[in-house]
RNA sequence: GUCCCCUUCGUCUAGUGGUUAGGACACCUGGUUUUCAUCCAGGCAACAGGAGUUCGACUCUCCUAGGGGACGCCA
């Protein structure tokens, strides 16, 4: 039990639950929940200009859209304060931590200086012998080790090492007296018991620094595991002009959240050749795959048909009540649960279902024209009067016996489905895609396919 | 610029010294279907390049190129 993984997803509530930032958490939680262990949602709240409690709710609330569970309460770790300065001190006690009073302006100054150079920007460690003392403009800064380097056996990358040389004095303590990312995420992974930091590999560059501050503080450093970036369709750093990157924005678009987790899952992560995976499935088998080091590029049309697949899955209930309160114009009547049946297998986003359904809520407005053209001619407005009279008096209304119907007049005429067909189609969709004839008109109903294929029959002649 | 990471079909990936390099999405062809979609069958398509190591390299090493990331008193 003492071994027990416990691993985070520490986000800053500066934006959007981002689709890459969701990916990493679910390979958090799946890594912990896979081992037995438990996962913590830490929200890395200390930037007080850009953080902001909505983006916190937005945040919580796309993981519980996703049926990602934390263990216990949300941290936030602008509560752990006292800690992160008591840390600081301990640091500076030790002699491992300085004050330092180069203003901003000497700062810019050298970075300029050093990159015309050809070298890498660092704090030069001016006042790191000085011995100054707190002052109105200091700041606090750690005492890098100079010599040798930093390992690590990464869970995903394997063995990375950094010369310390690299490193530079970074900030713990700025000159309002806030401390600083480095620190606090080293604090508060001490005091949270983290045993694997699994996160973005733009982290990597940050864990030498970490591990120093660990071991400064005399603790042991946690495993760490990070897994590569999601990349655009086109290869690119993931932005907005590549689309959604927001998991709300999925959401919207109608994606399950099976699906997304499902697909997210696979982006980077593998286990064979499967590529389905339902929620348990994930747990039990997440530690068994790979997952690979290379970044991937994002999918719309890979995450459709993950959608498609579960939509498929789906209880036709269930979906009807996710249908009704997405403004979809179903609602949970027998005939929105019809209608449902007869295109479910069209849709691969839910919001399809709206595209698919329109003739099922609306009137025929419009009648796709080059459809008109090719199809509706005199021939087709007399086979669709002698249907209209044939249907007024059908003794079932049920799609069978319209198919009869409408068999009955073509063998009278001998001529094949499609002269009928595809008029009724015009007439009663508007177009000449939709689901079999004799079905959709069953669902609609008597009287609308009355009412349409006569204000066809008026417009067309 | 410096450092770090990465490189198998267009995309997601399997593969861990000897394979006809497999699967999935997309695409193409054919079949089923009253249309479209579904579904079924088939097809196209990849080891970034160059040196080594080895009897033998997609698999190991090095170099090059390309991609990504990090270099803040942001997180």
């Amino acid at each position: 039990m003492e071994n027990k993984v416990k691993s985070r997803f520490a986000p800053s509530p500066t934006g959007v639950l981002h689709i890459g930032g969701a990916r990493t958490a679910l390979f958090a939680w799946l890594f912990a929940k896979s081992h037995q262990g438990e996962c913590f949602l830490r929200i890395e709240d200390t930037d007080l200009e850009r953080s902001k409690p909505e983006h916190t709710q937005a945040i919580i609330d796309g993981f519980s859209w996703m049926d990602i569970q934390f263990d216990d309460e949300v941290f936030y770790q602008s509560d752990n304060k006292e800690k992160h300065l008591t840390a600081v001190q301990q640091l500076i006690d030790s002699n491992q931590a300085y004050f330092c009073n180069c203003s901003s302006e000497r700062l810019d100054k050298l970075r300029t200086e050093q990159q015309k150079e050809g070298l890498k920007p660092k704090y030069d460690g001016k006042c790191r012998e000085l011995g100054l003392i707190e002052g109105s403009d200091t700041v606090v800064r750690f005492s890098n080790p100079q010599e040798g380097s930093v390992q690590f056996d990464d869970l995903v990358k394997g063995v990375i090492e950094i010369s310390n040389n690299e490193l530079d004095d970074l900030i713990l303590i700025r000159s309002n007296g806030s401390p600083t990312y480095n620190l606090c995420v080293v604090v508060d992974d001490m005091e949270m018991s983290i045993t694997h930091v699994i996160r973005g590999d733009d982290h990597i560059n940050n864990t030498p620094r970490q591990i120093n501050i660990f071991r400064a503080l005399q603790a042991k450093e946690p495993v760490y595991g990070h897994v590569p970036m999601i990349l655009g369709e086109d290869g690119k750093r993931l932005s907005k002009r590549h689309g959604a990157v927001g998991v709300s924005e999925y959401q919207q678009l109608g994606v399950l959240p099976e699906a997304l987790k499902n697909y997210l899952v696979r982006l980077g992560w593998s286990y064979g050749d499967q590529e389905l995976f339902d929620h348990e499935e994930l747990i039990s088998k997440f530690k068994e795959g790979n997952i690979n080091n290379s970044p991937s590029a994002f999918s719309i049309e890979k995450l459709s048909w993950f959608n498609k697949e579960y939509i498929s899955k789906v209880d036709s209930e269930l979906l009807l009540s996710q249908l009704s309160n997405m403004n979809s114009g179903f609602s949970e009547d027998e005939y929105s649960l019809s209608v449902l049946e007869l295109i479910r297998d069209r849709c691969s986003l839910m919001n399809d279902f709206s595209k698919e359904s329109e003739y099922f809520f609306n009137e025929v407005e419009d009648y796709d024209s080059k459809a008109v053209n090719k199809f509706i001619n005199e021939q087709a407005v007399n086979l669709l009067t002698e249907l209209l009279e044939e249907l007024k008096n059908i003794a079932s209304w049920k799609s069978h016996d319209i198919q009869l119907s409408i068999e009955q007049i073509l063998s009278k005429h001998e001529v094949g489905f499609g002269k009928i067909g595809l008029p009724l189609r015009i007439a009663l969709t508007g177009s000449t895609n939709s689901p079999s004839i004799d079905k959709t008109a069953e669902v609609l109903g008597r009287k609308v396919v009355i009412e349409r294929i006569d204000k066809a029959i008026k417009v067309f002649s």
